[in-house]
DNA sequence: TAGTTCATCCTTTTT
DNA sequence: GGATGAACTA
């Protein structure tokens, strides 16, 4: 994990805020701890203690504020910058818009601005907040300020906008009364919170699911409405229940002393507004803002920013606030993000300088035309064109495919190719699809030609079952009002604790006003527990007993886990069992257990809680993508593939359902945010572009046919040569072209379907006892054949297990 | 209570 | 093909 935080601390305190009531101003922190110091507490809040986080290979302090300066080299700061970004680097005194198209160097002016004020404005790094998209982000734009400007770098405070708010309320906590110590939910985890207030509320899932229950609270959210007054205001029979719900939610959320993902900056913004002296502590302080992906940003970290940088007439004046971004390129809507916020900064903000950086330095003309033709179907945005004095360069090269496998064994040919010819290295390239699930056929072809991978992003390893089970132990422990955490951890691995003594132990709780957690101590007052139930709770709440008081006694995180992981047995089960799945499973959890080590020998760390703010905010998905030096390609969604750029792209699916997906077809605005999309993976190619799609892929079980991207259609014809083009309609009932077919349309031809095969090949019928060869699995004997017509069939591999196949789409040979 | 089978509905994208 | 939930059996 690189995430890496320089403390905010070195600098004198705040004064204290006016104390007021903090009441329900600050949803999720309103209640007091209702458990006094002793549990969560003992490491105490260290935040004054300017504790040395350099990492211990760097040497020299840089603590001092005024250490001395490193040679001053303007000319490294401004060297090869062109006079947009020249202008963008030593401008001062007003708000700056930085408008950076794609490939127009934003990361280099960012980071050689910061460089400049610390460098030839004497700004103190304490003085400077720098925000980025990720964490992955701000370690690299750290690094790059310290290579210009020295170890002094070290004190600024670059992180993203949720780590800073986790900072901010930790730290402010003391100052306002507030529990210090409280949990971070993620999506899964809000679910699952958000499930339970369906069942307390008695709604039909069916009719509000709890995904869609949770995107609409949370919109509300970053709209910084409360449930109060979102329930006055509300129109309709579905906004009352969201506001009902909200309110219900946000209560939980509260008992649980959990903050959600949007809440973090939603009660930072809350805590700012209500206590306006804490607000100008930190305005006072950070006399620098810097934005980056400012077209990301949704309206709550638009208010914190503005609550940062403070007023224009104010006692202080405001600070000097410089967001980067661009329109275009803004895929994050679905998750609230608004482009309003940088098309009206202007608006915002009156007295602010824009400039605009449209000079490419990383594609080539064709690729760039591609991309601005693409673009400017959007209606609405601000014209903008992107150019380069770097040549046409190649070709666009387009492949239609047979089947999904025949369109990975198109790249792993070109890649192939590429590498022999010494055009390039498996290294330079990437390989971009819309979905998640997409990555499978890629996966399986290189495996079978030895192309050497890897998949970023995916199933991330805080995301796995096994991870998040021993890490809600750990939460439980440390917050045992979680009640998610709890719920989650009570009866696994199995012991006896069901439905019916959860519920059991719910009315508990309920009826004597207490979180699920302490219920389960008090599992002898509950009605209705059967005597077995009521053992195997009293053997949940001994051995829980006893893990906290390993905690008490000081064991750090990786200790506490180490006992989690032998007391409760969950090892010992993942170790017994035969699955092989499991002992990748138990391999996880050992390395679970080395990060936690590894974070215990990071100086300033802080304990249980530290480890899990830690695990909560940095996705490990970040330490991925690097340097292209290990000959790696790169299979990655286009959404993880912003801010990157690789020598080869192939941007594949691009199929009317795939990309743009199925979702996004009706509705305009995202139709256009997918446009948006298209235009981020074809500007990240720096050379060779390559467009790819399948005429038949199978989505979810189901053969789809799917026509040709709108997105292939906008790009002008003669950019793009055609190593294969679609195969001429075929005599089939329905045509290769036809538009829009529906999911649902799909489904009742399914059947229909099947004679086509993939890459050309017969569909096989076999029956049990069947010798059969796999192209991935090798030999095996068929043992069952389902499906009414015969199209399933589950094959025993051997070695390879038993697998389930659909006999259409299967690369299967009868022997 | 747990394990099984069956049905359904599904899916974006992520800090 | 996968995850989740409901219904049923041991």
């Amino acid at each position: 994990m690189s995430g890496y935080e320089t403390p905010l601390f070195d600098l004198p305190k705040p004064p204290a805020p006016a104390r007021q009531k903090a009441g329900s101003v600050l949803p999720g922190l309103g209640r007091p701890a209702r458990r006094e110091a002793g549990e969560g507490d003992g490491q105490g809040e260290r935040g004054d203690q300017p504790s040395p986080t350099a990492p211990p290979s760097r040497s020299g302090s840089g603590h001092t504020s005024h250490a001395p300066h490193p040679p001053r080299d303007l000319e490294a700061m401004l060297d090869g910058l062109n006079p947009a970004q020249r202008e963008a680097v030593v401008h001062s005194g007003t708000p700056l818009l930085i408008v950076a198209g794609a490939g127009s160097g934003k990361t280099r002016v960012l980071t050689n601005r910061i460089a400049y004020l610390l460098g030839e404005r004497d700004v103190h790094p304490g003085e400077i907040l720098a925000i980025t998209f990720t964490n992955k982000a701000a370690a690299e734009m750290r690094e790059r300020v310290e290579a210009l400007i020295g170890p002094r770098a070290r004190l600024m405070w670059v992180s993203t906008f949720h780590s800073a708010c986790v900072r901010i309320l930790r730290r402010e906590h003391e100052h306002l009364g507030l529990p210090s110590s409280f949990t971070i939910y993620d999506a899964d985890d809000s679910r699952r919170l958000m499930a339970q207030v369906a069942r307390d509320l008695d709604l039909d899932v069916k009719r509000h699911p709890p995904r869609g229950l949770l995107a609409a609270v949370s919109s509300l959210k970053n709209e910084l409405v409360d449930h109060e007054s979102a329930r006055d205001a509300a129109q309709s029979d579905r906004e009352a229940l969201i506001a009902e719900v909200y309110g219900v939610y946000q209560n939980r959320l509260i008992a649980a002393r959990a903050l959600d993902f949007d809440d973090l900056i939603m009660t930072t913004v809350n805590l700012f507004q209500a206590f306006p002296a804490v607000a100008e502590s930190y305005h006072r302080r950070f006399r620098h803002v810097l934005v980056d992906e400012y077209q990301d940003t949704n309206h709550a970290q638009y208010v914190l920013v503005r609550e940062l940088v403070g007023p224009a007439d104010g006692e202080v004046p405001p600070a000097e606030l410089c967001v980067v971004g661009d329109a275009d390129q803004s895929i994050y809507a679905f998750r609230g993000a608004t482009i309003r916020n940088i098309l009206e900064f202007e608006a915002d903000y009156p007295n602010a300088k824009t400039i605009l950086l449209e000079q490419n330095y990383r594609s080539t003309q064709t690729i760039l035309t591609a991309a601005n033709a693409v673009i400017e179907k959007n209606r609405g945005r601000k014209p903008k064109n992107l150019w380069t004095d770097s040549g046409a360069g190649e070709q666009i090269i387009g492949y239609v495919a047979d089947s999904e496998h025949d369109e990975a064994a198109f790249v792993a040919n070109e890649v192939d190719r590429l590498t022999d010819e010494g055009l390039a290295k498996p290294g330079d390239v990437a390989v971009f699809y819309r979905t998640n699930a997409q990555s499978r056929a890629f996966e399986e072809c290189f495996i079978r030609v030895g192309l050497p991978y890897r998949v970023v992003g995916g199933v991330r390893f805080y995301e796995r079952k096994e991870v998040k089970d021993v890490l809600a132990y750990l939460r439980s422990l440390a917050n045992p009002d979680d009640s998610v955490s709890v719920k989650r951890i009570i009866n696994v691995p199995k012991r006896g604790i069901g439905d019916r003594a959860e519920a059991m132990l719910d009315a508990l709780a309920d009826r004597e006003r207490i979180s699920f957690g302490a219920a389960v101590d008090r599992a002898d007052e509950a009605y209705g527990l059967a005597a077995r139930s009521l053992n195997a709770v009293k053997g949940f709440a001994a051995l829980m007993a006893g893990l906290r008081e390993k905690v008490a006694d000081g064991a750090g995180p990786a200790e506490v886990l180490e006992a989690i992981l032998e007391r409760t047995g969950y090892l010992a089960e993942l170790q017994e069992s035969t699955d092989p799945q499991d002992e990748s499973r138990a391999e996880n959890l050992q390395e679970l257990v080395a990060v936690a080590h590894e974070y215990e020998s990071t100086e300033g760390s802080e304990g249980i809680d530290g480890f899990l703010e830690r695990v909560a905010l940095v996705a490990d998905a970040d330490q991925i993508p690097g340097e292209h030096e290990d000959g790696l390609i790169t299979l990655m969604t286009l959404h993880t593939a912003k801010g990157l750029e690789f020598p080869v792209v192939f941007l594949t699916g691009l199929e009317e359902g795939v990309f743009p997906h199925t979702r996004a077809l009706g509705n305009v605005q995202e139709l256009e945010e997918e446009r948006r999309l298209a235009y981020v993976g074809i500007t990240r190619a720096r050379q060779r572009l390559y467009f790819s799609r399948a005429v038949l892929r199978s989505a979810w079980g189901a053969p789809a046919y799917n026509p040709e991207s709108r997105f292939v259609a906008e790009v002008p014809k003669e950019l793009i040569e055609w190593e294969r083009e679609a195969p001429a309609p075929s005599s089939t009932a329905f045509g290769t072209q036809t538009p829009q077919l529906t999911a649902s349309a799909n489904k009742q031809r399914k059947t229909g379907f099947k004679s086509l095969g993939s890459s050309g090949r017969e569909p096989i019928s076999v029956a049990p006892g069947d010798r059969v060869i796999h192209d991935t699995y090798g030999l095996g004997t068929v043992v069952s054949v389902e499906g009414r017509t015969g199209e399933h069939a589950t094959v025993d591999f051997g070695s390879e297990g038993v697998r389930k196949l659909v006999l259409a789409f299967a690369p299967l040979q009868k022997l």
